[in-house]
DNA sequence: CCTCCTGATAAGAATAAATCTTATCTAAGA
DNA sequence: TCTTAGATAAGATTTATTCTTATCAGGAGG
């Protein structure tokens, strides 16, 4: 999935504004692995871009694109996909149900909905392949951690 | 979240017909950690499985964790959750959209839905937290991958 | 109840993804 | 051009997961 020349310059834009408005250096490096994910629809990993982007800048360090991410991240000119996902968690639970994610300590919670299973899945998906789940994350945060967070006040460095 | 007694002897009864019928040895490690994990409701992750259990049987290692775990999601006694995190992938795309995902390969596809969109909590997941995202992820098999299932058939074996 | 054999386990080594450390280096404002 | 805070490369480190190998034990058959 080739993303068209238009979109991609419209990103690489909204990117660089991105920087200049929170103040972060436009390096070579950073406009590179932008570049590189920018014009790739696909959702690359990590180490597809690393060697992609190694091949214009053969000094490049994989630990760069691993800060440019949370950088891009952190800005909002990316997503991760699959947030939370660090360590495997198991449900003993097989009926088909879905998740209410806790965006702060990843507590999760089982519920089911009728209105979900009703779903029926888009015409243009449906060329892609065979659907077999549908499943459904809601993220945000639970009762417990905006209790502690309007405690805690304004503390948003994760470092 | 605790599960009622009643669930939870469901379910040791669910691993038990499933190890017999599969052929798999019931060890007293297997069914320990499986007690464990069906008497908790809040999807656990391996290591802290791993130290509950070891309490009660103090040589336990924590690979013997991780392969009864892949026992039971092989014999669908249990579920991983967010299967598809082995790599971080990321999104040029901020619009709020959702992904198809191909079990096989683990490629991902985006796609946009009114009706998704229009989606309201549930009553019962309200008093949770607030939720800010609705995620959907159609998990199925591509058509390319479909292609070569049918070549290579019945290669299921994972190892 | 005993024996045997296959599959399971413990222990520690090996891998792999992601992050940290430290000594340079550089973007960008003065 | 000069300065400096923030960025980079390289390699070490951490952390989750898997592999290796020498025992060990479940459970089928006697």
């Amino acid at each position: 999935m080739k993303l068209s020349e238009e979109e991609k310059q419209r990103r690489l834009r909204s990117f660089i504004r991105a920087a200049r408005q929170a103040g972060i250096k436009l390096t070579h490096q950073r406009l590179e692995i932008f570049r590189e994910i920018a014009g790739d629809g696909r959702h690359p990993d990590v180490e597809s871009i690393y060697k992609r982007v190694k091949k214009r800048i053969p000094p490049l360090s994989i630990d760069t694109v691993y800060r440019t991410f949370s950088v891009l991240e952190r800005e909002k000119v990316l997503a991760k996909v699959s947030v939370f996902c660090n360590r495997a968690r198991f449900d003993s639970n097989m009926e088909p149900h879905h998740h209410f994610v806790c965006r702060r300590c990843g507590a999760v919670r089982d519920f089911f909905s009728h209105e979900l299973d009703r779903f029926h899945v888009p015409e243009e998906v449906k060329p892609w392949g065979d659907v077999d789940t549908v499943y459904v994350e809601l993220r945000g945060t639970c009762a417990e951690c905006a209790g502690k967070a309007s405690a805690e006040k304004t503390e948003d460095r994760r470092k």
